[in-house]
RNA sequence: GGAGGUGUCGCCUAGUCCGGUCUAUGGCGCCGCACUGCUAAUGCGGUUUGGGUUUAUCGCCCAUCGCGAGUUCAAAUCUCGCCACCUCCGCCA
C-alpha cells in the first residue's frame, strides 16, 4: 500500500505510476472518491458516537438518584430518565447505521487500495518485458565452435552425469517436477553451503522458514493481486504455499515496531518454493528452467526508507559476487515498469548466459518494495522522528534449478563431463569434475 | 483430537464475580525538566497504537483491553464463535 497522504496531496503521482506500469488510471479516480467517502462516513460516525457517549454519561448518575429519591421526587426523576432513554435509543439506532456505513466505506476503500501497485521509481525504464535496460555484462560466453564441439543442453548433461531425472518427476508428480539425483543432489547442497557461507559473511541472519502461510502474509507481500494465479492455495485450510521465502521473511516482523537502531535487519532464508506457472504453457517445457517446486536462498532486508536504494545496490552486489564465484557469464538488467510486479518500485535481474539458448536467462531478481509491503503488513520503525513505515527489499541469492542449469551448460566439456567451479569444490569433498555415469 | 487454564496501552500488574464513578491502577523501563562538581539518588511531568480535525502550535473528537459478532441507552466487564499460548491425555515424524 502507498502512503494515503500522497493520494490526497498529489494523486497525479499515482496516476503517472499507473500509466508507466500500464495499469488502470481510472482506479486512482475511484480511490480519491472512496477516500473522501470513507472520511465523511467516519466523521459522521465519530460525531454521533460522541453525542451518544455524552448522553450515556448522564444516565448513570440519574438512575442512581432515582433509587434514592423519595416518593415525591420519584415521579419527576423517573420522567427525566425516561426522556433521556428515549433520546438515547434514537441515537443508538443512528450510531449503528453510521457505524455500518463507515465500515462499508472503509472496506470499499481497502478493496481499491489492494488493486493499486507500488509507485514506480522514476529511474526504471518505461515499457514492457522487452524494454529493460542492460546495466552491465560480465564475463565472456565460451565459443564452443572454436573449442570444436556442440554444447549439450542442461537436461542432456544432467541425465548424462546422473544429476537430473525429469521423467520420474513427471511420473510421480506430473509435468514440471523433477528429481535431483546423486551428484545433482550433492550439487544443490554444495550451492546451499556456498550461498549461506557468503550470506553469513555479509552479516545476513540464516533462516529456515515456513512454506505454508496464512492469507494475511500472502496478501501483505502483494502476491494475491495479478500474481494470484501462480500461487498454490490449500483450500481445506485456507493457506498458501509460498512461491518464495520473501513471504515468510516479510511476515516475520508483521505488526511489529522496530527500533531504528536495530536496522537494517538482513536475513537469508532457505525454503522450497512453489509456483503454478499458469499461463506459461509451452514455455520452457524441457528441463528444469521452469518448474513447480524448487529450493532457493532468498535475501530479505528491513531498513530505513531513505537507505533503501543503497541497500538495493548492496543486494545486487552480493548477487554478483555469488554468480562470480560460479564463473558464469551474466548481465544485469534494470527491469521495465510494466514487468515489475505489484510490490516493486524498482527491480534488477541478473541473467546468466545459457549457451544452448544463445541468450541470457533470469537467475536472480532483486526488488526494492519501498514501504509498500511494510504498510500492508503493519511493519514500522521508531526513530527520533517518531513511528513510521520502514522499507523492505528482497533478492535472490541462489535459485537452485536455474543455477544448476547455468553451471552444467557453461562448464561442460566435450565428453559431457562438468568442471566444478573452484568455489564449490570445498563443499563437494574437493571433487573437481562431474563425469558421465557409465 | 480430548480436558482444563491463560490472554489488559514495551515488560509485569490492578480492574472482570456484581456493566456507568475506566478519561484502564500501580511498578519497572524509557523521555523531558528540576536539584546537583560529575554520576547516582530524589522530586515533578510525560510515555499504547491507529484514524479524523486543526496544523503556527496547543488542543479537541473517535476507535483500540487477543480477534470477530451479539445483548444494552451504555461493554475491559455479560453472551456466542474464533485464534494464540500453557498444563495434562491421546496420536505421531
Amino acid at each position: 500500500m502507498i502512503d494515503p497522504q500522497i493520494l490526497r496531496t498529489d494523486p497525479d503521482r499515482l496516476r503517472e505510476s499507473q500509466r508507466r506500469r500500464g495499469e488502470s488510471i481510472e482506479l486512482i479516480d475511484d480511490l480519491v472518491a472512496a477516500d473522501i467517502a470513507k472520511r465523511e462516513a467516519q466523521t459522521r460516525f465519530d460525531e454521533l458516537r460522541n453525542e451518544q457517549k455524552v448522553l450515556g454519561k448522564q444516565i448513570g448518575p440519574l438512575q442512581g438518584a432515582l433509587k434514592k429519591a423519595d416518593d415525591d421526587a420519584r415521579a419527576q426523576a423517573q420522567a427525566e430518565v425516561d426522556a433521556l432513554m428515549a433520546q438515547a435509543q434514537i441515537l443508538a439506532e443512528q450510531v449503528k447505521a453510521a457505524d455500518a456505513a463507515a465500515t462499508a466505506a472503509g472496506e470499499a476503500l481497502d478493496a481499491l487500495w489492494l488493486q493499486v501497485s507500488n509507485l514506480v521509481n522514476l529511474e526504471s525504464p518505461v515499457g514492457g518485458e522487452e524494454d529493460f535496460t542492460v546495466l552491465e555484462e560480465i564475463g565472456t560466453p565460451r565459443d564452443f565452435a572454436a573449442e570444436g564441439f556442440e554444447p549439450r543442453d542442461h537436461l542432456e548433461l544432467g541425465e548424462l552425469i546422473g544429476a537430473i531425472d525429469v521423467e520420474r518427476g513427471a511420473k510421480v508428480s506430473g509435468s514440471r517436477f523433477f528429481y535431483l539425483t546423486g551428484p545433482g543432489a550433492m550439487l544443490e547442497i554444495a550451492l546451499l553451503n556456498l550461498a549461506m557461507q557468503q550470506a553469513t559473511s555479509h552479516g545476513l541472519i540464516p533462516m529456515i522458514t515456513p512454506t505454508l502461510v496464512l492469507p494475511s502474509a500472502m496478501e501483505g507481500t502483494g502476491f494475491l493481486g495479478q500474481a494470484a494465479e501462480n500461487v498454490y492455495r490449500i483450500e481445506q485450510d485456507d493457506m498458501y504455499l509460498v512461491g518464495t521465502s520473501e513471504v515468510p521473511l516479510a511476515g516475520y516482523h508483521a505488526d511489529e515496531i522496530i527500533d531504528a537502531d536495530r536496522l537494517p535487519l538482513r536475513y537469508a532464508g532457505w525454503s522450497s518454493c512453489f509456483r503454478r506457472e499458469a499461463g506459461s504453457y509451452g514455455k520452457d517445457t524441457r528441463g528444469i528452467i521452469r518448474v513447480h517446486q524448487f529450493d532457493k536462498v532468498e535475501m530479505f532486508v528491513y531498513c530505513r526508507p531513505e537507505d533503501a536504494e543503497a541497500e538495493h545496490a548492496r543486494l545486487v552486489a552480493w548477487e554478483k559476487k555469488f554468480i562470480d564465484a560460479l564463473e558464469i557469464p551474466y548481465r544485469v538488467i534494470d527491469v521495465a515498469t510494466g514487468d515489475l510486479g505489484s510490490s516493486a518500485a524498482r527491480k534488477f535481474d541478473i541473467e546468466a548466459w545459457i549457451p544452448t539458448q544463445g541468450t541470457y536467462r533470469e537467475i536472480t531478481s532483486t526488488s526494492n518494495t519501498t514501504e509498500f509491503q511494510a504498510r500492508r503488513l503493519k511493519i514500522r520503525m521508531r526513530d527520533e522522528n517518531g513511528t513510521r513505515p520502514l522499507a523492505t527489499l528482497n533478492g535472490t541469492l541462489c535459485a537452485m534449478p536455474r543455477v544448476i542449469v547455468a553451471i552444467l551448460e557453461n562448464h561442460q566439456q566435450a565428453d559431457g563431463s562438468i568442471v566444478i567451479p573452484t568455489a564449490l569444490r570445498p563443499f563437494l569433498g574437493g571433487q573437481e569434475v562431474f563425469t558421465p555415469a557409465s
